[in-house]
DNA sequence: CCAAAAGTACACCATGCAGTGTAGTTTACA
DNA sequence: TGTAAACTACACTGCATGGTGTACTTTTGG
C-alpha cells in the first residue's frame, strides 16, 4: 500500500520551484501594495512562508527581484494592439476594433499593476522609466500603422499620423487608464467601456474621415 | 558712522522666518526628486543649512512637514480655470481660451511637481490620494459649468456635459500633462501648445457643435 | 545692553532593514 | 538508502533614519 499523497502537495512542481513562485507572487504583492521603498525582504519571506535566506537564494538584492517582477508583469500583458487596415471593409468597426483591444489591454489587472509600480518609481531610478517610455511607445505603434494606411486609402485626413493616435489612445485612457493609475479609481465597468469605444470612435471618424 | 550692512542679510525677513522658509525649499526639492520615503530629515537640514533640530522645532514630523509643503503647492497653483459663457460671442474664441487656462495650469512648475509627489505617494497613503482626487475634480468644473451654458444656449450638443469636459481636458492632458507626469518628459514648446489647443477645440466643436 | 527666543552642535536612542554566515534539517533522485 | 542540493532557523553586521535632549551661541527687540 502506498503512502497517501497527504504530505505530497498537489503541486507537481519541486519544491524549489514553488518556492521561487511563492517568493515571486509574494514580491508582486507587496511591492505593488507598498511600493519599492517600503517593501522589506523579510516582509516577501514571510508572505511567501519561506526563509530569507531562501529568498536570497533565489535572487540576490531586492532591486533584481524587483526587476524581475517588472519583466515578468511586463509578459503577461503583452498582448499587442494592431489590426491590419482593409481598404475594403469600411472604417467605424474596424476603428472599434482596435479601440476595444486597447481598452482590454489596458483593463489587465497585469498592465494596470505594471503600470503603477513602474510610474511610482519612476522618481527612484529614471533609467528604468525611460525604458518603460519605450516600450509602451511601441505599444502605441499598431494603431498609427492602420491610421497611416488608413490615410494613404485615401479614407482618413491627417498630416500626422502619429499626433492623431495619441489623440485617439488619448480619448481612451482619459477614462479607462489615468484615473486607475493615479488615482487609484475602479476599473469600468463593460456599459462604460461601450460609451467610451464608441463615442471616441465618433469623435474621431467625424474629424478625421 | 553706522555699521555696514555685510552681518546683516539683505533679505529683512526674521531668522526665524527665513530658516523655516529655507526648510521648506529644501523640502520641496528633496522630495520632488526622491519622493517621500527616500528623503531624510538630515538630509532637508543640510540642504536648508539648518540645524536638524531646528528642522524639528519648526515641524514636528516629516509627515507633518510633507503635509505643508503639499499644500503649499496646492495654493501655489490655485489659479482656476473658467470662463463664464457669453452667448452673443462666437464659441471657438471662448474655447480656445479655456483650453489656454487649462495649459497655463498644466504647464506650471508648482503644478507639476505637486502632482508628479502627490501620485507616488499614492500608494502609501490613500486617503491622501482621495483628497486630491476630489479636489481635482473640483477643477474640472470651471469647463463642464461652461458647456452646460452652451448646451442651455443651444450652441453645443451632448446629453452628458461633464463627460465631454473630461474628453476635452483629457485631449490636452495626454499631451501636456500625462508625459511630463508618468514619464518625466519635457514640457511642450509654444508651438506644441498652439498646435494641441487648437486641433482638440477643432475636434470638440466638429463633434458637439 | 540685557533677557528671551531661536538656532546650533552633538550625542544618543530605538528601530528597521539589506544582506551574510552557519549549522542543521528536509527534499530530490540515482 | 545515501548523497547532493535546497530549505530553515537564527544570529549577527552595518548602516540609515526618525526623533529627542542638552548645553551653548546667536539673534531679536524693548
Amino acid at each position: 500500500m502506498p503512502k497517501p499523497a497527504a504530505p505530497r502537495p498537489a503541486n507537481p512542481l519541486k519544491l524549489t520551484d514553488r518556492k521561487r513562485l511563492a517568493i515571486l507572487d509574494a514580491a508582486i504583492s507587496e511591492f505593488r501594495q507598498q511600493g519599492f521603498e517600503l517593501t522589506s525582504m523579510d516582509g516577501i519571506a514571510r508572505t511567501a512562508n519561506v526563509s530569507k535566506r531562501t529568498v536570497y537564494n533565489h535572487f540576490a538584492s531586492k532591486e533584481l527581484l524587483f526587476a524581475e517582477i517588472l519583466t515578468q508583469l511586463w509578459q503577461n500583458s503583452a498582448e499587442q494592439v494592431g489590426l491590419s487596415y482593409q481598404a475594403e471593409a469600411p472604417l467605424r468597426p474596424q476603428l472599434e476594433e482596435l479601440l476595444w483591444q486597447k481598452m482590454r489591454m489596458l483593463n489587465q489587472q497585469d498592465f494596470i499593476d505594471l503600470a503603477r509600480v513602474a510610474i511610482a518609481e519612476t522618481i527612484h531610478s529614471p533609467e528604468r522609466a525611460q525604458d518603460m517610455v519605450n516600450r509602451l511607445n511601441e505599444r502605441e505603434e499598431g494603431i498609427t500603422t492602420w491610421i497611416r494606411a488608413a490615410k494613404a486609402d485615401g479614407k482618413l485626413h491627417t498630416d500626422d499620423p502619429a499626433f492623431a493616435a495619441t489623440q485617439l489612445q488619448g480619448m481612451i485612457k482619459t477614462f479607462a487608464f489615468w484615473p486607475q493609475i493615479a488615482m487609484g479609481q475602479p476599473p469600468l465597468t463593460r456599459k462604460q467601456q461601450e460609451h467610451i469605444v464608441t463615442s471616441s470612435a465618433d469623435m474621431f471618424l467625424h474629424y478625421y474621415a
